[in-house]
DNA sequence: AGGGTTATGAATATCCTCTTGATCGAAGAC
DNA sequence: GTCTTCGATCAAGAGGATATTCATAACCCT
């Protein structure tokens, strides 16, 4: 998951930066409203998390511009506590959601991860949070993969990947696609990580690494 | 935990009622506003939870009745997705959180545990029992850490730390979630305290030191 | 204020991950 | 059958992350 975190108190930006990132997602981070914009111009995100107090252009200005250039991305937008005025006036301004600050980390996660199922539609009753194939388990808030009941230990890219894959079941994925998740890389192609990866996966999961198969030309497949 | 549920359409209310009674929360609930406000004469709640239509008298003006009787329970209001107009009325007459349907059911507890951390200013997660974990148990109330009968002296903040691995057993905690949770931090990420405090409970924690594994690139994981 | 405990940040050493480029092999095109 | 392109695998260096220790600062209790 790719998101874009507008927030000019550098110490919270990359406290926020670190915990994301710790949950497997790819964070990129711009320091103002301005700066904010011409990103998300180039590249595509699944959530902006995006603070109201901005120097320059805030975020209530922020959002009203990417709603204008018919941008759909969620915004999650983080308020100065028991301020109703600002919230109603992120809402009204087209913000998906809001959270007051200081905010639990958990939370923050917790909101995210909820505006993201929602705009990708994603089936509600996923209740634990385990992928599951025959003897192949990720436990995602574990981090940990089973295979046939065994631990099999992973960095942090190969869990990122398996993951990506087994909730991708039986769809082929572009090098592309998989790099701008896993990496959050959206140009220089001239790359064989994903390659170099899909071995490492393959070899790791055993009996199941023939479940990854190639779709030459196009990328790899699940199932 | 005391909920107050107004929500007229009984499906989706026995549903609710459900997933909060298994969370081990007690669970009233009014088929319309009328009956809302009245129970909330005669006790208090901890949470509403408010559906926005109602028959009779609707969500929103059931929230500006507790208002103006200076009510200041939490409410949590259950709208219509995408509606913006609702939630920002909702906001205006003093709900302070919305939930659009449909919702995760983790969502909506997720939700409820925020509000009620926000109003009584505590840390959610200190169930008050026992945590146990094979011959290692923690005692909240006693703020005891017994390992294999043997009690063990810990610092506040060693304590803290083993309460909250032993509560989210299984599950991994960035450092950041960690550092959130137990200091309090909101920024500075140029510790490593946490690093720090999980070695030392790894050695006091003796044969059990064991379970606390490092997730590289994520954090720590208890269990 | 003093003695002891606890908390924190810095420094270091070690280990692991990531990435790259090279080489080898397989699949498809002609 | 040969050529070409794409994918698989390997090994090594660079960079990052973690464990551990220590010194100092803050705190608390008399």
């Amino acid at each position: 998951m790719n998101i874009l975190l507008i927030e000019d108190e550098l110490r919270v930006a990359d406290f926020v930066r670190r915990g994301l990132k710790a949950e497997g997602w790819v964070v990129e981070h711009a320091d103002d409203g301005e700066t904010g914009l011409e990103i998300m111009q180039d590249r595509g995100f699944d959530v902006v998390i995006l603070d109201l107090m901005l120097p320059g252009l805030s975020g209530q200005h922020v959002c009203q511009k990417m709603r204008a250039r018919s941008n759909p991305t969620p915004v999650l937008m983080l308020t100065a506590l028991d301020s109703t005025d600002e919230r109603v006036a992120g809402l009204r301004l087209g913000a998906d959601d809001y959270l007051p600050k200081p905010f639990d980390f958990d939370e923050l996660i917790a909101r995210v991860q909820a505006l993201h199922r929602r705009s990708t539609g994603y089936a509600c009753c996923q209740s634990d949070g385990k992928l599951r194939h025959q003897g192949l388990i990720y436990d995602s808030a574990a981090m940990v993969l089973t295979v046939d009941g065994r631990i099999v230990e992973l960095s942090a890219k190969e869990r990122e990947l398996i993951a990506l894959l087994m909730a991708s079941e039986n769809k082929a994925l572009s090098r592309e696609r998989i790099l701008n998740s896993v990496w959050g890389t959206h140009e220089d192609p001239m790359t064989n990580v994903v390659d170099v990866y899909i071995g490492r996966l393959r070899k790791k999961l055993g009996p199941y690494g023939k479940r990854i198969t190639t779709v030459r030309g196009a990328g790899y497949r699940f199932g």
